[in-house]
DNA sequence: TCGCCATGAGTAACATGTTACTACCCTTAT
DNA sequence: ATAAGGGTAGTAACATGTTACTCATGGCGA
């Protein structure tokens, strides 16, 4: 059973510092709305908005500029960014260079626990979905591919994804109420776990692979601006 | 044409940060050996070290954290860290999904300006092999990764692999001199580039992942501890 | 000789102060 | 009306101050 804590880079035992907080209520601000992508802010207004100083401040954003989330404005300000087609492609095509491989290798390691715990999420999109709880439901689907790349056992392949994944949340919660395939989404994910249950891992990579395709074309076709070729960046980055 | 700049997260026209200068700093004080892996340092002195202020320094090393090459520990100092055997094989592995793929898409794409250059910096890797520069060699070598990379087009997968290097350039300084294979390591790259020219992007892939696995292979018998089986975690990670 | 505890030096993390620069606004001349 | 220009508010980047913690060291008793 590989233990579901995530500690790759490991920080604490001790209690979380304050920029890994302010993190974590930046990242919550953008889920809930009160920060706008596009929208001009500084770190003396965020700051005192969350009654810290500057320093844990402005070491969290420069975390998150380096992920590509905000972007700094010299003299101006920071912008919370979402992602251009071009860069979701990319985002993509990353995800699929990792996680199939990721999902083969979980289908050969998965024990009892591992495809109980992958369930549970599973189960807990299900009742998103019935719910229309479409935070919850992305909270379930991250927490499922995480399950599955820790059971992979490459630390380095979790982190990475866990980045590109922040950087395309925003894209990704806009999207799915659109298209209301909240429900197209959870299927996808059923052919994998079976997969696993099977240890059958040639399928489980295929399962992936479908899955990562289909929510990537989905994603792609509400953030697209005019000017971009879908058709053409992704034969170009993918096929 | 792609061009070389390599500006993904792109910063400034305008001069560098002092934090950008201090990361430099920082990169080649290891690689000039004024910082001693494993070795206790602090914010304190090597700010002054470098006459500037705290602040920088500490946003620097914050960043160098962040790929694993430093590591910080509360009210202690912080170390440069060189990788394990097991940090080494996830990162291989990761190298192997990614540039594979790439080594195949530049195949592909690669105009007669593309080979010129790539070949430009295979000539000159030989050079460095008769004057037994291996500083150089590693240069070049990292330059002719990064060409193929950025030929492929997906400027995140540059900026991770980029990432991925610093943490073991470390470890590759040390080993290839021990092993003298620097010729043996040069010679792989042939294939890569013979493949490029016919734009054969089959071969291609399979000879970047032999040159892979192969000079994986060689990193790893030098970095390994005692405790570490290495077949084993290979296997694992990797086939 | 050995263990224990107080103490102090040194640090990361956090807070606050300073600087140089940018864009915007308002005035004034054309 | 429009353009030119100076002033000003607000900012990132950098510098310095403060705090709470960790660990080595040395004295002191057994």
């Amino acid at each position: 059973m590989v233990h579901s804590t995530a500690d790759a880079g490991n920080r604490q035992v001790r209690p979380p510092t304050l920029t890994d907080r302010t993190i974590e209520a930046v990242r919550e601000g953008i889920r809930a709305g009160t920060l706008v992508p596009g929208e001009l802010y500084s770190v003396y207004r965020l700051a005192d908005e969350l009654g810290v100083s500057r320093s844990p401040v402005r070491e969290a954003l420069l975390r998150l500029a380096e992920t590509g989330m905000v972007a700094f404005e010299r003299n101006r300000g920071f912008r919370v960014v979402l992602p251009g087609a071009r860069e979701l492609t990319e985002i993509i095509a990353v995800r699929l260079a990792l996680e199939v491989p990721a999902a083969e290798r979980a289908a050969v390691r998965a024990d009892a626990a591992d495809r109980a715990a992958l369930r549970t999420e599973y189960e807990a999109m299900q009742a998103s979905v019935t719910a229309g709880d479409e935070t919850a439901f992305l909270l379930h689907d991250q927490r499922l591919h995480t399950l599955l790349l820790e059971l992979a056992g490459n630390a380095h392949v979790t982190r990475i994804i866990e980045n590109l994944r922040d950087a395309t949340r925003l894209v990704g919660a806009s999207t799915i109420r659109k298209s209301r395939s909240l429900e197209d989404v959870y299927r996808e994910h059923r052919p994998i776990l079976d997969a696993l249950d099977r240890g059958d891992a040639p399928a489980a990579g295929a399962a992936m692979r479908s899955h990562l395709e289909s929510t990537g074309r989905l994603l792609l076709r509400e953030a697209v601006g005019s000017g971009d070729d879908i058709g053409l960046m992704w034969t170009d980055l993918i096929e």
